[in-house]
DNA sequence: TGTACATCAGTGAACGCGCGTTCACTGATGTAC
DNA sequence: TGTACATCAGTGAACGCGCGTTCACTGATGTAC
C-alpha cells in the first residue's frame, strides 16, 4: 500500500478514510487531521487533491449519490418484471444502500451540505432522485385514472417512509427499538401503502 | 432581565439560548460558550446549572420531549371523536411540533445524544412515544380481527413516515424540493395508508 | 430597624486540545537529450 | 543506457481560533440576631 514517498492514489484513499470515520462518527465527527492521519499522510497533504475539508466531504457525497444512483437503477430494472415489483424494488433498494453504505449515507442525508454550493453532487443527487421518481410515475399508469395522485407526490411518500425508518429503526436512535428489523418494517409498510393506493388487493 | 450580578433565573436563560442557537446552527452548531454569550454570562457560570456542555444539550431534549409529549397527548385527545381521527391528529401533532420547536426537535432527533446515558431523558422519551402508540393499538381494536398487523407496527410506520417527511421535505434538505407542503404530503400519506388498512373507504 | 455574616451565583484568567489552513521546503518520479 | 532537470506530491513546522473545562476569587443576596 505504502510505496515510500509517494503515495499512489491519495485522492481515493483519502476519501476512503473519511468514509470509514463517517460511518463511525456521523459527519460531524469527521475531521480532515483523522482522515490524513488514516491515510498515513500528513494533514498538508491532503490539499494536493481536495480544495479544504469540506471538498473531501462533497466527494464522499458525490461518490455515494453516484453508487445510490446506480443501485436504484439496478433495482428499478427498467420496470420489469412488473411496474409493481420494480417500485418495490427500489424502496428496498433505498434502506440495502443506507446499511451497505453507512458513510456514503450519512455523508448524504446527514452532513447538513448544501447540494447547491456544488453544482455536480447536485446533479448526480438529482439523477439518483429520478429514478424512484421515473418509477412512480410507470407506477401511476396502472392506477385507475380519476383517482390517480399525483406520482410525485408518492415518490415523495416512499422516500420519507425509507428514510424514516433508516434514521429511527436502524439506527440506535431515540425513535426506540422496534420488535421487527427495518426490513421488515419497511416492506410492510410499502405493501400497505400500495394496497392504499389499490395496487394491491386487499386482502392478502 | 439582566439584574445586576446575579441573573434571575440563569438556568432557563441558559436553555433557551441553546434553544436558539440548536435552531439556527443544529445541535452540533450549538456550543456552550455561544449559549453563555447569548445569556450574557461567562462560560463558566453555566457550570453552576449543569455538569457540562452535554448535560445543557441533554437538558433542552428533556424539555423537547416533555413538550411533545403534552402535545401529542392533546391530539390524541383520548381517543375521541373517534380513534381514526384520534390517531390521525397525533401524527399531524408530529410534524406541526417540528415546525414550532424547530430547536427542541434537533436536540431531540438530530443531536445523537445517547438516551440510555440519561435516564431521565429516556422516561420522558419514553412517555411520549407511548401516546403513539395508545393511539395506534386503540385504532387497532377496529380492524377486522385476523388481518391485524401488529399495533406496535404501524404506530413505527407512522413515525417513520412523520419523521421522513420531516427530514426530507420540511429542511432544505438534499431530500430536494417537492411542490407539496410537508403537512399535505403527510396528510396524504397517512390518509393512504390508512386506506391500505382498510380503515378509510377505498373510495375517498 | 440595623449590623455581621454565611451562602453561593457569578467573574476573569488560564489551561490544553484538536481543528483547518498556510508556507517554504524536499525528495521521489518521470522525461528529454 | 546514462545523466540533467522539471515536475509535483509529499513533509514538517507554524498560525490563529474556538472549544470545554478548572480554579481562586468576589461581591450581591438573604438570614440571624
Amino acid at each position: 500500500m505504502k510505496q515510500g514517498y509517494h503515495h499512489g492514489n491519495l485522492r481515493q484513499a483519502l476519501v476512503e478514510a473519511a468514509l470509514v470515520l463517517t460511518a463511525k462518527l456521523g459527519p460531524t465527527g469527521f475531521t480532515l487531521s483523522e482522515a490524513a492521519k488514516a491515510a498515513d499522510v500528513t494533514p498538508a497533504a491532503v490539499y494536493r487533491h481536495f480544495a479544504g475539508r469540506d471538498d473531501l466531504m462533497a466527494e464522499v457525497a458525490r461518490q455515494g449519490y453516484a453508487i445510490f444512483a446506480a443501485l436504484m437503477e439496478f433495482a428499478y430494472n427498467n420496470g420489469q418484471p412488473t411496474a409493481l415489483a420494480a417500485f418495490e424494488a427500489t424502496g428496498r433498494a433505498y434502506l440495502a444502500f443506507a446499511r451497505k453504505y453507512p458513510g456514503h449515507y450519512k455523508a448524504m442525508f446527514e452532513s447538513g451540505l448544501n447540494l447547491n454550493a456544488h453544482p455536480d453532487l447536485a446533479l448526480v443527487a438529482q439523477k439518483a432522485r429520478s429514478v424512484l421518481e421515473k418509477a412512480a410515475e410507470q407506477l401511476s399508469q396502472h392506477m385507475p385514472q380519476g383517482k390517480r395522485p399525483p406520482s410525485s407526490m408518492f415518490s415523495a411518500h416512499i422516500w420519507a417512509l425509507s428514510h424514516g425508518v433508516v434514521e429511527l429503526y436502524m439506527r440506535g436512535a431515540p425513535g426506540a427499538q422496534s420488535p421487527f428489523t427495518p426490513e421488515d418494517l419497511l416492506e410492510a409498510g410499502i405493501g400497505i401503502y400500495l394496497r392504499g393506493l389499490g395496487l394491491l388487493p386487499p386482502d392478502l
